[in-house]
DNA sequence: TATATATTTAACTAAATGGTTAAATTATAT
DNA sequence: ATATAATTTAACCATTTAGTTAAATATATA
């Protein structure tokens, strides 16, 4: 008989870095294939192969694809999240100038580590499944935290008429347009500039200039006395 | 034998504006399903069911998936592209910052009509097939005229001192991105919005305030001496 | 009306794919 | 060493799904 089926099992703690046990194995995998292909286009008999190990694994450690799914979703969604978070908390002490900047930064840096990530969020909720909106339900409470702060820093400043009268919302819809469509596009533009002129890399230095661009335009889009300009 | 397959039938013109000949019928379905749920997700008896026709006669008039999806993908990028640039026809003699203003207005009214279309067209470009490469190229070379000329106008305002020095690459990066994503996260945002408190609607109100914070935004971006801001 | 052509369909096929199972192997404790 | 539990595997199954085919029906044409 077999032991702890269907559930991910208490992790080892491993015993050098390099030593992933087998359901570690197959989070990783399954996370590569469902980025790069989506829930319908993912084969679980792929992501078997890119953990070296059999199907009949997958099914024995979560269950099914679609549980498989769910857990990486929200992996991926938690690492993100505290990708953002982490990159924030360096930051958060300075004026809302400074706070937009960081967030920018934040996002910027950690797509740009994970480039796969905003595709695969936004690519599976159109139908609006079940199984997926518990989830999404599950992601909200535990990111809304953040953008709530947010919220309230940016309330308390344009009470202050520091800033001009957009909408928090359209505020933060903005500039999270801005960082996750950089990354949306980012096939598109790759093949694109190759055989159109601007040849644009998703290096170091279009990263550098990307969140000065969205920070800039952000910014004096919000402030009404343009005081000490962005730097350059 | 059969007439005239795997090729697209010369459209009949129709008698009244209801008769739909067949293989518009078929596209129209194809459109719906590819739309929702993506190439993968899509089914071909899905298709038919929603056509009202039977499974084969997709093959017969499209010879395969991946034909009717590049035909449908061209589609609605034609139809998009169309839809941007009669919207912005109406409004090219003005200034640069009507200019704005009218592409965004232009890009969410087409988006709001079709909510679907910025997702199915990120959606597939990601492993970058070859079937799809090709329908991508196609596609640039017939759009990238209208962001050619936004460029070579912006240069031109650039070099007159009247605007920042943001690249103009950024700049529509920026500006597109608002626009799509905000339809990107439509589903999202409507879930959330339910039992989360802002309850935010996709209407008219909101498309409005949207095209609104967006122009704002770019707009004060770009413009180093604040004269005559936008109407609020 | 008769003939040819265009259109539509039901039934079928082959391949892919998610999932199962029982047996084999390996690790662990006694 | 031996028994027990945990882990891994090859072979199999049932279903789904893109695609085919030959026959039937409608439509135009002579």
């Amino acid at each position: 008989m077999q032991a702890s089926p269907h559930i991910v099992k208490t992790v080892k703690p491993f015993d050098t870095a390099s030593a992933q046990t087998t359901p570690q194995k197959i989070l990783s995998a399954a996370q590569l294939e469902f980025c790069e292909k989506g829930f319908d286009g993912a084969r679980m008999h792929s992501i078997a192969l890119r953990a070296g190990v059999n199907k009949a694994l997958l099914h024995y450690y979560f269950h099914s694809k679609e549980m498989l799914f769910e857990i990486t979703l929200k992996r991926v969604v938690e690492l993100l999240w505290n990708n953002v978070q982490t990159e924030l908390a360096a930051h958060v002490q300075g004026n809302l100038r400074a706070l937009i900047q960081a967030i920018v930064s934040a996002y910027i840096t950690t797509f740009a580590s994970n480039p796969d990530f905003p595709r695969f969020i936004f690519r599976e909720f159109s139908q609006a499944s079940p199984t997926f909106l518990g989830v999404l339900k599950e992601i909200v409470s535990s990111i809304s935290i953040a953008p709530q702060t947010i919220f309230s820093i940016y309330a308390k400043e344009m009470k202050k008429g520091s800033i001009q009268r957009i909408e928090p919302v359209h505020f933060m819809m903005n500039l999270m347009g801005m960082c996750a469509f950089t990354f949306l596009v980012k096939n598109m533009v790759e093949e694109i500039s190759t055989n159109y002129g601007h040849g644009i890399r998703y290096n170091r230095e279009f990263y550098s200039a990307r969140i000065k661009a969205i920070t800039k335009m952000a910014c004096d889009g919000i402030f009404i006395e343009k005081n000490g300009s962005i730097q350059q």
